[in-house]
DNA sequence: AAGGTTTCCGCAAACCTTTGCATAAAACTT
DNA sequence: AAGTTTTATGCAAAGGTTTGCGGAAACCTT
């Protein structure tokens, strides 16, 4: 492979000055000879000077990296948070290593120490659900390394966190469904330790006490999560003595499965049983019919996580305080719900 | 911030050693009295030492990191054929960087001169489908820089591919299709420079020659490629005077559109027009009819093409000769096409 | 013309690692 | 005991950058 950056040696042999003469001229920085600079500046253009960044990472100790840590991304919600980051990242100049979990402990604590020894300048994480142990993260905090959370919410750490109004959404979600006439709602969601899923089955318990409801315990999945493994969820729920008259997915694509298997027991959706997802994926729409689902501000999340972790790295704000971001997501309704009778005025 | 990484330099003072002592013992190279390098093996084992990156870039010239220049991973094709590169990099000591080109060619030219100014050790490609112009990557041949494209195929580039058998496919699909008795098959497909909807369309002519079916472009379509845009596409060849009695579409999401666009027709699915998609995103099964579409080895041309780089950059096989690697797709037939017709013995 | 100021530039250290070469001390030879 | 070999270690350069400090040349002053 044949040399192709210039280096600042380069360009002092060549114009016959001295090595810092050149770094000078080039930042403009101490006192040099117009002319000099001039040289200096025309010769870095022509040769695309660019500082080395090893050197850069080497000296300043900042390597404009940063790592990422998350579950997958053969899922649109993660994927699309990736971009958000991403695209904060690019603007400002940095790079990013994405390290991917598959939701194991083991992995993210290898993922974190990987991500130090490549020395980035600071780590966006969303936890593992499966986490019980933190101290991966206290280390970071306790050595001041900046580090920002996304999506979930390790409640005892200090660190900054961009969520999302599980708990509201999913109170939201019940109470229409309550309001166009379900009774019976069941919910699949995850209820591992940092799961989401937490969040909304509160939200669910909270708008059931609220309107009444006895909480069922029969009507709360939360195992077989997965695209495939929920037909099974799905299918058991219906064998019930009184089946749900809505069900509350952890996702679309879990929706999606879920409306096969009702529509495969002859139950018509909405008329029979309510379907909602979470996520709002690209497909969610052309779905039959089109599914009723929780849009999740999945982009915005990933872009401000970067920018938090970018207001850290300039010390525009300090390391690791305890600060929530909440943010906002919408109930999408479609055809999966039924509609609400329009009050007469 | 804390001072975290512990470096030759910690070890040699705490021991009264020099620092080329320290290395020598780690490496074990050169001579080096044992008991000297038993206590540095102990310290440097206590303080976690690991070579700082940076400096080993620096002095080596090598970083460790492989650059992949991909068009989006919204989609479970690219984000497969990513995780499958992380796979083999992360087993081998390599760390990512990902740059995202939308298909877009400045954005490519930005990605390859980005990754190159990081340093990355090589650069696994997905040509933007819109690309007409190879400098940049032929920039990086004359430079005998690594270098591996994937899933699509700049002919006149001296490069390692990791192809599909995009032809073949297409040519396999479109026979079975006119086995169970379609004459009129629809093409929607991507005809960018670069798309694989172009072999595909090869593919796609050649069956239909030999079953002696006349081409007739008013089926073929290539623009309004989205899942939402190629709705537009579905309508407009419902309204021909003899419509189509299968589609053939670029993706399963198009292919998911399309489906909800015959079905709102009022066609059966596959008794009236069959369809297919090309990727199986995990989706597609549960679609209803559950989807007939083409499975692509997306972790394994990840995978592939990782392994292909690792190889060059470890001198196993020479830079950027011309390799073409074709990786054989699989037709999974499901219900959204007709049945064959079982021959009897 | 001699002294004081500016103006411009280079040296060297620091960040961290590897490695060829030199050197000191220890071990051996006779 | 003097000379030779072996063994163990340190120095310094290289990779690229920034920056405090010192020094040489040029300018100005009286």
């Amino acid at each position: 492979m044949k040399k192709s950056h210039a280096s600042l040696k380069d360009i002092a042999i060549e114009l016959n000055v001295s090595i810092s003469t050149v770094s000078r001229a080039l930042r403009n920085t101490g006192e040099i000879h117009p002319e000099t600079r001039k040289l200096v500046l025309e010769l870095a253009e022509k040769l695309h000077y660019k500082p080395n960044p090893l050197a850069m990472g080497l000296l300043k100790n900042k390597t404009q990296t940063i790592g990422v840590i998350i579950p997958e991304i053969e899922n649109y919600y993660f994927s699309n948070i990736l971009r958000g980051i991403d695209k904060v990242a690019d603007d400002n100049g940095y790079r990013i290593i994405t390290c991917y979990t598959n939701d194991s402990q083991i992995a993210e604590v290898r993922a974190v120490n990987d991500l130090l020894f490549s020395r980035v300048d600071g780590i966006i994480a969303c936890p593992a659900n499966e986490l019980t142990d933190y101290v991966h993260f206290q280390n970071l905090i306790d050595d001041e390394f900046p580090i920002v959370h996304v999506d979930r919410d390790c409640t005892d750490l200090a660190t900054t966190k961009i969520l999302t109004n599980n708990f509201t959404s999913a109170y939201t979600v019940v109470e229409y469904l309550i309001t166009t006439g379900c009774k019976r709602i069941a919910l699949i969601t995850n209820l591992e330790p940092l799961s989401v899923g937490r969040q909304r089955y509160e939200g669910y318990q909270e708008a059931l006490r609220k309107h009444r409801i006895p909480l069922d315990l029969q009507l709360i999945i939360h195992e077989n999560l997965g695209i495939g493994t929920s037909i099974e969820s799905a299918k058991n729920l219906l064998k019930l003595t009184t089946p749900p008259d809505a069900i509350i997915c952890n996702n679309d694509s879990v929706a999606m499965a879920t409306m096969k298997v009702l529509k495969d027991s002859g139950l018509r959706i909405p008329e029979d049983i309510s379907v909602v997802g979470f996520s709002d994926d690209p497909f969610s729409s052309f779905l039959e019919p089109a599914l009723t689902t929780v849009s999740l501000p999945a982009y915005l999340i990933g872009m401000k996580a970067m920018e938090a972790i970018l207001q850290m790295i300039d010390n525009k704000i300090s390391v690791n305080k305890d600060i929530r971001i909440v943010m906002d997501s919408a109930v999408v309704i479609r055809n999966s719900t039924k509609k609400l009778v329009s009050k007469t005025v």
